[in-house]
RNA sequence: UCCCUGGUAGCUCAGCUGGUUAGAGCACCUGACUGUUAAUCAGGGGGUCGUUGGUUCAAGUCCAACCCGGGGAGCCA
């Protein structure tokens, strides 16, 4: 057996008998199959000796029949391929009713096909977003692994609710209906499995971090959990995420490993991607035909892929960033809906504003001001990169990309003992929970950064797609976990 | 959670200021054709108009509530 992208791109083997098994596709004209097996997403033309199969047969080569064939690979008489198979023997491996399969050789529309998501991977374009989520995916420990992390599983379940990241789902065992009651009339979580409150995690950071102070670099990548009702284009409540965590590393060295990392992955997909890339940029193309002139993007997708490749990051400070908004077109003519000003979180458009018409590329804002930011985020002095004279900022980091916005946070973290306790009592953290957390302060404490990377929202950039639900299999969201 | 928008055939959509048997393209079925590229041509079947209630002589069309989808915002990765 051979994969249709062998088959195809394999010079050696034409004018070979081989055999493949894959997916209808089309059936065109009683005797041209177009069978794909997933290997990449061009179709092998199978053509039949109508004289050799019975009409009987025929008649089962429905689109999304599985059929495996064996013949000679020749090149073919037609335009659209370079090879074609003529087939000696075929036969169908499992039927597929025509009439009931949901999948038709035309265009679907995106929402149709999340609600058939068991047979969405069929399509072209799904097709194409999972063999390039594997490519993002592999990268992202070819990248770590060539410089020295160690891949650092942190755990899914935790007892302690101080991770600072959002709304946590529950981990419990008790019975729903009928809880224990402690002496207060309060669920007795000592009576539940773990003994205490248990939750999904929301972050391996911390975890990452006690490992990054003995193992020098690490980096976690699993499913993370956030139970808020977020109903946007790039939420969801279950997704993966990347979080590279080394001692010895301040933010300059977080931000070069950012930049690195994205880069890498980039030139990874244009280099093992590209016949998916191609067939997702014909299909951004085309989506943006339907859009009014000035909200279509400069470039296609490939274009904008090399272009984020070749050209640094625009590195910039919080004060830099209210700066420029402050004296920007939109600004000044009050199209701003929320207000630009210090001490303030950069809102949605604002950010669209720095990366997609200010600077055009990606952009890494540093030293936000410390209300707006976590705990652990180590606390900028004068002098320090991303100070700043109008208030207490840190040493935080955010990537923001063209069209997704913030696709990665880090930060340097705060590695002197008594800042940090001050901070979180300040911010109300409870120490006594993380008391494991800090004893890395006190023993053998280093200056130590880390990032977290959504890996959907890279997947959305990277394939075009515009819907977080569209780049994971079986996306999680509020009020949806079908399949 | 808030704002906007939509729900009519398997899919994508049309259906005007309420008015007789609710339409198209694709898909499907039947037949023809046979080097096609989402093949083509001819014919055919297919609908509780999201749900419930209301207004009216009359509701796909107007009103209300609810359910579900999409887009935007907040929260963030």
């Amino acid at each position: 057996m051979h994969s249709i992208q062998f088959a195809l791109d394999d010079e050696s083997l034409t004018n070979t008998t081989i055999t493949v098994a894959g997916w209808v596709r089309t059936f065109r004209n009683d005797r041209f199959i177009a069978l794909n097996d997933g290997s990449t997403i061009r179709n092998l033309q199978c053509v039949i000796d109508q004289k050799e199969v019975d009409a009987a047969t025929l008649a089962r080569f429905t689109t999304g029949a599985a059929v495996q064939c064996t013949g000679e690979l020749v090149p073919s008489q037609g335009s659209g391929q370079r090879v074609e198979m003529k087939v000696t023997a075929v036969e169908v491996i499992g039927d597929c009713p025509a009439e009931k399969y949901p999948i038709q050789p035309k265009k679907h529309s995106l929402e149709f096909l999340r609600e058939n998501a068991h047979l969405r991977f069929r399509t072209n374009t799904y097709s194409a977003v999972f063999r390039m989520r594997h490519q993002v995916s592999f990268g992202i420990h070819e990248y770590f692994d060539t410089h020295g992390y160690n891949y650092f599983h942190a755990p899914i379940i935790t007892a302690s609710d101080a991770e600072g990241a959002g709304e946590m789902f529950r981990v419990s065992t008790l019975d729903a209906k009928q809880p224990p009651l402690n002496e207060s009339g309060e669920v007795d979580f000592e009576e539940d499995f773990f003994g205490a409150e248990s939750h999904l995690t929301v972050s391996g950071q911390l975890q990452a971090e006690t490992a990054a102070l003995a193992l020098g670099k690490v980096y976690t990548f699993g499913p993370t959990f956030r139970a808020e009702n977020s109903n946007t284009t790039r939420h969801l409540a279950e997704f993966w995420m990347v979080e590279p965590e080394a001692a010895f590393m301040d933010l300059k060295g977080d931000m070069d490993l950012a930049e690195g990392l994205c880069k890498h992955l980039i030139s990874r997909v244009l280099r093992n991607s590209m016949d998916d890339l191609q067939f997702l940029d014909a299909r951004l193309a085309e989506e943006e035909k339907s859009k009014p002139q000035d909200q279509r993007s400069e470039m296609g997708l490939i274009d904008r892929l090399k272009f984020v490749l070749e050209n640094p990051f625009e590195r910039i400070t919080y004060d830099d960033a209210i700066n420029i908004l402050l004296r920007s077109k939109p600004y000044q003519k009050k199209k701003f809906q929320f207000p630009v000003e210090w001490d303030v979180d950069l809102q949605s458009e604002h950010e669209r504003y720095l990366v997609e018409k200010h600077f055009k590329k990606p952009v890494i804002v540093t030293g936000y001001p410390a209300k707006i930011k976590a705990f652990y985020m180590r606390t900028n002095a004068p002098g320090d990169f991303g100070y700043s004279e109008k208030g207490k900022t840190v040493a935080a980091m955010d990537v923001l990309f063209p069209g997704i916005g913030e696709i990665i946070g880090g930060s340097q973290r705060e590695e002197r003992l008594d800042v940090l306790e001050a901070r979180m009592d300040e911010m109300g953290v409870p120490k006594g929970e993380l008391w494991w957390y800090l004893d890395t302060r006190r023993f053998g404490t280093v200056p130590h950064a880390g990032f977290g990377l959504g890996l959907e929202r890279f997947v959305l950039f990277v394939t075009g797609m515009g819907n977080i639900r569209d780049v994971i299999p079986y996306p999680r969201a509020p009020k949806s976990a079908e399949f």
